[in-house]
DNA sequence: ATCAAGAGTGACAACCATTGTCAAAACACC
DNA sequence: GGTGTTTTGACAATGGTTGTCACTCTTGAT
């Protein structure tokens, strides 16, 4: 679908990476450079917060992670489950998060693109709202 | 569907606001904050940089135009055609736009959402791809 | 037309996420 | 262990965006 099937370059295995997979794994909902670099600092392994950027940066150009831009623009990541391509479902309040695969708009999508002769198409679709928990308040 | 339906509150007309609203007519494509600032600086009509935000902002507030973020998290605008709600179809390489309606993604979205017990729901789709004249490359 | 009240403006400072820099430290492999 | 390259981290720099606050302009009433 997109041009980015480049081989994935190899990296070498250091603390902090380690340390950054780890917060990651522990955590669930999407999450920001900067609050990542709190949790690291609060769980003891410190790493630099340039280091943190940097670190998002390839795990996301490799595809491990998905980066979606928060409502006031920050950047924030996820590990992903599923690598294939697929949607979230976010919490605007607690930012829980469901992944959500929607088979049917992907080819809406592209469809769409196709009409209007338009090539090499990719697209984004993020869904807000309160969840369940947050709704009883 | 989403909370803001209030009766959008009125503004004052201003030589600045007017400017803004010229320049917008002018442009079928996004714009940034900063570009439009700098559009009206060259056509004379200077306007200050935090004004050019604060109207936009209140554009965007009263559904006037739409916004969406760039690839570098920079904020975009663009005066929208319909009122209603849509999506679109950019083009990667120029930014020419083609807006998009899909009443089957609208439902298909709130379905989901619905599924998963989230409330207040509202989401956002975009399609990027190159376009025909663009292609020709 | 005049006026008072408050919305709107602008220059500039302040913010804050993100990126650049570069010497020092860590990794991989011989 | 030695060596060449990658990675790191502290800090500076960048750049979009928002806050401040005195001043100006629009508006609706008089």
């Amino acid at each position: 679908m997109s041009v980015r099937d480049q081989p994935v370059k190899e990296h070498r295995r250091t603390r902090q990476r380690a340390a950054v997979d780890e917060v990651l794994d522990d955590t669930t909902d999407f999450i920001s450079a900067q609050d990542l670099h709190a949790a690291l600092r609060a769980r003891g392994a410190g790493v630099g917060l340039a280091t943190v950027y940097r670190t998002l940066q390839t795990l996301a150009d490799d595809g491990k992670v998905d980066v979606l831009r928060s409502d006031g623009g920050e950047a924030v990541y996820r590990r992903c489950v599923r690598e294939e391509h697929h949607h979230h479902l976010v919490c605007r309040s607690c930012g829980a998060t469901v992944e959500i695969a929607g088979p049917t708009v992907e080819r809406w999508a592209s469809s769409v693109a196709e009409k209007h002769g338009f090539v090499d198409v990719s697209h984004t679709l993020e869904i807000f709202g309160t969840c369940p928990r947050c709704a009883q308040a």
